[in-house]
DNA sequence: ATTGATTAATCGGAAAAAGCGATTATATAC
DNA sequence: GTATATAATCGCTTTTTCCGATTAATCAAT
C-alpha cells in the first residue's frame, strides 16, 4: 500500500496556494505558521517535487503546486461530502435543503404542500428557488441546488429521477366559444384554434405543443404569455384558447374568469411531475421521502 | 473548518467493508487488529452513525457503511493519483504507459516510430494494445489505458485531444484499370468504381466514405476487408479499388503488388491522426511530449 | 550602510494520535 | 460444557502533530 499525503497536508497546500502567504494560510487553518510550514515541507518531501517557489519574500505556487491544489480541493470536498452523507443518514429530514421549482408547478403545488411538509418534517429547512428548468438544472449541476422539482418529459443529463405522478392537460376556451362536439378536446380540435402558449424557455410550452401534436416552429410567436395566470386572462379576453395543467386548475387559476374548461383526450395529453437530484448526491434518502410526501398533492 | 475523517480511517473502513472481517482487514492494512478496530470506532464516533453491524460473530456493513466505503475508495484513488501527478511531473517520460492504437495506424506508424521513441525516452515503458477506436475509448474511460492514438474525425467524449497531423488518402487501382483523366482522383471518379472498404467498426471505413462523399448504407457489404493488407490484395486481384492512407503506402503496403496509386484531390480527402487522453489524467505533459515525438513520423 | 519590519524556516519540547501486544467478552461449533 | 474464533478493550510505547521561541532572509526606510 503506497503512502499518500494526508488530508491535513492537502488542506495546508490549498490554503497556501489560495493565499500565497504562509502566515495567512496558517491562520486560515487555525494552526501556527511553523506547523503549516512543516506540513508543506512534509508534502514536498513525500511528493519529491517543489510545490511552492519561495523567492524574494513572496510565495508563488509552481505549476505542479497549482495542479495538485486543484485535485486536493476535490478530495477535501469529497471528505466533507462524506460527512454530509453520514449526517443525512442519521437524520434524513433535517437541515437545509435547497430546492428548485419551475414556475408552472411552484405557485400551484407549493401553497398546498408546504404547510403539510413543515408539519411532517419540522427540522427540514426548505430554501426555494423558482426558475425555468434549464437554469435550475445548471444550478443543480453547480451544486447550488440540492434537488429540482420539474415537469417531464425533459432531456435530463446524468441525474436521478423520481416520478411523482402525472398532471393532465385541459383546454381552456373563452365562455362564448364554439366547443368541441364531444366532451373531450382532441389535437385536431386544437389545430383549428388560435393556441396561446407560454413564451419560449418554459418546458410547458414544448410539452403542450407535443400534446397537441404540433411543431414548435409553426406557432404564432407574437403573443406568448409570461405565466399561466396571464394566459388565462388572455383566453378570457377572447384572444384564443390555451392548455392548462390540472394542477393549475385545481389551484383555481380560472376562478372568476369567463372561460370553459374541457379535458384533453387521453394519450400524451399530460406532463409528469418529477423530482431530480445529482446521482452523486449525499441525500438520496431525503429526496425520496420528500418526493413521497409531495405525491398526495398531485 | 469542519473535522473530516482521515484517509487512514477511510482506508480501514474500505478494508473491512471489502472483507467483512477485522483480522483480515487489519492484515491487509499492515496494522494490528486492535489498531484497526480503534480506527473504525473513531470513524463511527466522528460520523455519529454505525457503519458495521457486528452481530453473531460476523461483520456486515450497514447501507451507510457501504455507501461511505464507495466514496472512500474514490477519495483514496484521488490521493494516489495525486502521487502519480507528482511523479509524472518529476519525470514525465518515465514509468509505464499504456497506449491504445487503432489497426489502421499501429502497423504502419509504430514500426518506424518505436525504435526512435525507445531511444529518446529510454525510461518509458510503452505497453501497446491494438483495437478499434470504440473499444479503445471504452478502455481509456475505464482507466485501463492511459492514452489512445487514433484517427479523426471521430465523436470523442470528454477527452483532451492533441492533433498530430494529417494523413492523406490515395486511391489504389488494379494495374490494368482505366485511370482518371487528371492525375488526382475525385469523388465522382470513385462513384463509378466498385469501392472496397474495411468492415464495419473501423473508423477508416467511415472516414473513407466521407472523403468520397458517399453514404454508408449505399455500399456493398458482401466484400469487406479485415485489414488494409487484405484490401490491397483484393485490389490487386481486380475486385475493385480502395482508399489507402498515405501512412500505409509509406510503409510499403502495395510493394510488389500489381496496382497503381493516384492521390485524391484536396479537400476532405484525408484523416487526421490524434492522441487523446482523459481530461483528468495525471500525465498530460507525458502525452504532450509523446505526441511531439510522434509527429515527425506522420 | 543601518535599522526595522515582515516573512518563512528551524528547533526543542509538549500534547495528541496511532500503534502494538495482551487480555477480555461473546458467539458459534463441536 | 469446551474449544475456537472474533471483535472490543486496556495499558503502554512510539510517532506524529503542534506550538512558541528563535533564526535567517528579504525588503523598505532611513
Amino acid at each position: 500500500m503506497r503512502t499518500v499525503p494526508t488530508l491535513r497536508q492537502l488542506r495546508y497546500l490549498v490554503a497556501v496556494v489560495d493565499r500565497c502567504h504562509f502566515g495567512q494560510a496558517a491562520a486560515a487553518c487555525n494552526v501556527s505558521q511553523s506547523t503549516l510550514s512543516a506540513g508543506i515541507q512534509e508534502l514536498e518531501d513525500l511528493l519529491g517535487a517543489p510545490l511552492l517557489e519561495r523567492t524574494k519574500r513572496t510565495v508563488v505556487p509552481t505549476a505542479l503546486g497549482r495542479d495538485l491544489a486543484d485535485r486536493a480541493r476535490d478530495l477535501l470536498k469529497g471528505a466533507e461530502e462524506l460527512m454530509d452523507v453520514a449526517q443525512a443518514a442519521r437524520e434524513p429530514m433535517a437541515g437545509p435543503l435547497r430546492l428548485g421549482v419551475i414556475p408552472t408547478v411552484g405557485p400551484f403545488l407549493l401553497p398546498r404542500a408546504l404547510p403539510r411538509l413543515r408539519e411532517t418534517f419540522p427540522k427540514l429547512q426548505l430554501y426555494l428557488r423558482e426558475d425555468q428548468t434549464a437554469r435550475l438544472l445548471e444550478r443543480l449541476a453547480a451544486g447550488e441546488l440540492d434537488a429540482v422539482l420539474l415537469a417531464l418529459p425533459y432531456a435530463l443529463g446524468d441525474l436521478d429521477v423520481m416520478d411523482l405522478g402525472e398532471d393532465r392537460f385541459s383546454v381552456v376556451y373563452p365562455a362564448d366559444h364554439r366547443l368541441p362536439a364531444t366532451g373531450a378536446a382532441t389535437p385536431a380540435d386544437i389545430a383549428r384554434e388560435n393556441l396561446l402558449l407560454l413564451e419560449d424557455g418554459h418546458c410547458l410550452r414544448d410539452q403542450a405543443l407535443a400534446a397537441c401534436e404540433l411543431e414548435s416552429a409553426r406557432r404564432n410567436t407574437a403573443f406568448n404569455g409570461t405565466s399561466l395566470h396571464t394566459l388565462a386572462q388572455m383566453v378570457a379576453n377572447g384572444l384564443g384558447v390555451t392548455l392548462m395543467p390540472q394542477m393549475a386548475l385545481d389551484a383555481g387559476i380560472v376562478r372568476g374568469l369567463d372561460v370553459v374548461v374541457r379535458p384533453m383526450v387521453d394519450g400524451t395529453s399530460h406532463r409528469r411531475i418529477g423530482l431530480v437530484w445529482r446521482r452523486t448526491s449525499a441525500r438520496k434518502e431525503t429526496f425520496r421521502r420528500l418526493g413521497e410526501a409531495l405525491r398526495p398533492f398531485l
